[in-house]
DNA sequence: TAAAAATACTCCATAGGTATTTTAT
DNA sequence: ATAAAATACCTATGGAGTATTTTTA
């Protein structure tokens, strides 16, 4: 039993007819006649009832007749989604992303360029702190990630820098400091820090950590705060101060005010990144997308 | 693109060894590389990574993986379900019967016999009486049915003597005649009679009628009832009488009493008609079913 | 008698076999 | 050095072609 033979008992059955069958399927009528009687002897059963003029379906043949149409769509349905599969255009494909990256537009511009540019595949977003992440990296569940990078750290993962943000000082609304367009660093250093715990990614501590020294003050920090989002909640409810990316300004939380730093300030970098390995085509071709993005922008 | 592909693709992708596979193939190693590279130039791409021991599956091979399987197994059970069609094992049948065969034991319990026997196919029961259910016939509605046939009308079917059985009168409880352990016809020439109507089907009637005009008298006929069961019912309001099948008496009406008639009494007869052509294999399965049945009891 | 399927045969394309080479640890 | 896939080449099965016969309305 071949696909030939449902695609010539199909060309039979519709035209109910052996000599119009054989000029459809482009093969002269003795052929055919033969591989229709094989396959009967195959199935056991005559599909067909042969008269004088043309032929009927026997209720074999047209039992088998749906059959025939879904093995031969199905034949074809199945070589397409193994070339989109090796294209990139469908499966899964799971993005984490830090709490702080979920914030900024290129981010979620991007995932948007995503979908429309490849709707058959089903995107798994995964919310997560950078160490979480690295271990989902390294359960190889995760095929890429939107992480604030530690400089010179790549952690056998391929990188791409995507962009450096400012950093502004989120303050109570009621802080004097907001009274003010700017301010600077050195005005802070008698100012409770609420930070991001610096187990859990140091990138971004470290930076504004390394920016308060430089300005010549140690931050006091009065309390951590594992997401971002929380960070600026306690801000709101008047426990301290903090240095945020300014994309946390799309978080538009009441009581906070954003104010930008003068002087030497701290960037905060957001990097792609994926396994330095050969990638599944989706990891590829999200990469393309995300890096398209980067260049249109940049 | 041939099942053969699909086959091979299969068992490479299950021992991910071509050697291995070839040999559970029965068939070289060679030809079957040559048949997997063939398929692969006409998905497009790749669909396994050769290694030095073995091979592995590439995406658009582990996409194909499920579809392959489905495949065959579809075709598979395509010319399964042919075969079980062409033996009746499978598909739809719709049997008719008239109000009277249903309180038979015989028909019931034929209908439990092919249930049992062709569980696959799908049944309909469609009540009716003999006029409706040669006009079901004539737009090929039905398959077959159990109908009370009249002696020596065919009409163009084929039919199947299944048993003839007592007729009973039918007394209201409180009818003088009732207190008789039989009841002779001649008795019932002053009564009422309620008739299942001949336009509906004239067996039974004109048997109960001639049988009457045999003991000397015309039945004077009060009312008329388009069903057995509402016969049954009109006697037991005291309408008047009737004379049923023995087989009445399993619809156990309240008020009613059964006496056997004296003397030379109608019988009633019930056949298994179908339609008189190459019947579908459904029909010959049921009709062989119900003359087994027949065998037995007879 | 005519339309259409089946049969008889011929041919060659290709599935499959054998022998060997290449490749990657 | 070895296991395994690819390549080269050969064989022969059987799919398809042409010519003809059979069938049945």
């Amino acid at each position: 039993m071949e696909l030939r033979h449902f695609r010539y008992f199909l060309a039979v059955a519709e035209e109910l007819n052996f000599t119009r069958a054989a000029q459809r399927l482009g093969i002269s009528q003795p052929p055919l006649s033969q591989q229709i009687k094989q396959f009967e002897a195959e199935v056991g059963v005559p599909l067909f009832d042969r008269l004088s003029h043309g032929v009927s379906l026997t209720e074999a043949g047209a039992r088998l007749l749906p059959d025939a149409r879904t093995l031969l769509r199905l034949a074809d349905d199945a070589l397409g989604s193994a070339r989109r599969a090796a294209q990139g255009e469908t499966g899964v494909i799971r993005i984490g992303f830090t709490s702080s990256a979920s914030f900024h537009p290129f981010v979620t511009g991007a995932i948007r360029d995503y979908r429309l540019a490849y709707p058959d595949v089903q995107l798994e977003l995964i919310e997560g702190n950078t160490v979480r992440l690295v271990e989902l990296f390294q359960a190889e569940q995760l095929n890429a990630a939107f992480i604030r990078p530690v400089p010179g750290e790549t952690g056998g993962l391929v990188s791409h820098l995507l962009f450096r943000e400012e950093m502004l000082v989120a303050l109570p609304t009621d802080h004097v400091l907001a009274t003010r367009e700017r301010v600077a660093l050195c005005d802070l250093a008698r100012e409770t820090f609420i930070l991001y715990p610096r187990r859990n990614g140091r990138a971004l501590y470290d930076d504004i950590v390394g920016a308060c020294q430089a300005a010549g003050f140690s931050p006091r920090v009065g309390q951590e705060a594992p997401q971002m989002g929380s960070t600026v909640t306690l801000v709101a409810a008047g426990l301290g101060i903090s240095i945020v990316p300014a994309s946390m300004m799309h978080l538009a939380a009441p009581g906070v005010t954003y104010r930008p730093i003068d002087g030497d300030a701290p960037r905060a970098a957001m990097s792609l990144v994926h396994v330095d390995a050969v990638s599944p085509a989706v990891t590829r071709a999200f990469v393309a997308v995300v890096l398209a993005r980067r260049g249109r922008e940049g």
